[in-house]
DNA sequence: AGCAAAATCACCCTAAAGTATGAGCCCATT
DNA sequence: AATGGGCTCATACTTTAGGGTGATTTTGCT
């Protein structure tokens, strides 16, 4: 149905170009008719021809290009019924690229002990839970370490 | 040091482009001289510089611009546990004698909100945040925020 | 109306958390 | 032998959290 239109719409630019070229090419040639023109000012022509196609094609490619597809991932959250069964998501954790060594810093958080009874459980000084506690808020993409752990249970990183 | 060639480089399409413009000028010119070409095949010179000028103007441009982006969005899936079946422990609260408005802290807090962004998104002051949740600890007998949100969780006072 | 609990807020102070930067050590991979 | 990641630690600094105290205003209840 609307089948022809479409075909007109899609070529629009390229029939007005071809329109104008040709009306172009009459005026010119009129031009050439009614004024004196001299033949050795076809240099002129010439040059005038190729600096309006060309920013006629500079225009077309403009217009007719198409945008390049830039994909933009957004989170959206998938709600499951898992109670009891807790399964380590390794694609997360894998993707998230957590160290062993985070992860464990993270389950501690999780339970509520401080930094300094992080540092204490794992035999380690504060300085070092800090800097731990620090990469994992910034590859977890959080400010704080209650909403790492939010997030960390909500990815099943964390039990 | 290097300016020189930047700007060699940066108009190499343009310096490219007057080169062949002027190229071809002659090369129309010099076919003038040697072949007989008839004076009324003015339009098919006209259209055939048109044409190769369009063709460069077209080149030009999507050589020179810079790409046009169009953002897609692509929804990746986040699965999140959640029991749905969250039933809150009316007995545990009352036990507790939190308020509704600590227990309101308290929930925020689970979300991994500071204190700042709970007396804004309560419209109180900051302060009041801090006496909110002040009382919350002692009411659940914690030290830390952390601590809160996991026996809170654990006492099924929040979800 | 009067009372108690709840909610609000302030001030001061300390503790803990978090940031930034640099550095040394160990271990596996190249 | 070199490289890089992970773990460790330090120092210095800023921000946020938390404790203590007191005060005023709302609100629900008798």
């Amino acid at each position: 149905m609307q089948t022809k239109l479409n075909i007109f719409n899609r070529n629009k630019q390229l029939i007005l170009y071809g329109i104008s070229l040709a009306l172009l090419l009459f005026l010119l040639r009129w031009l050439e008719l009614k004024f004196i023109i001299i033949d050795n000012a076809f240099e002129i022509y010439a040059g005038a021809i190729a600096i309006i196609f060309t920013a006629l094609g500079i225009w077309l490619a403009l217009k007719l290009t198409k945008p390049k597809v830039q994909t933009v991932i957004v989170e959206k959250e998938i709600y499951i019924n898992q109670n009891n069964d807790f399964v380590l998501n390794e694609d997360e954790l894998s993707r998230l690229n957590l160290s062993k060594r985070e992860l464990e810093v993270l389950q501690l958080m999780a339970t509520g002990l401080s930094n300094d009874e992080i540092a204490e459980r794992l035999f380690v000084s504060l300085n070092t839970i800090k800097t731990h506690s620090s990469k994992v808020f910034e590859k977890l993409d959080v400010k704080r370490r209650t909403q790492a752990v939010d997030k960390a249970k909500k990815l099943s990183l964390i039990r």
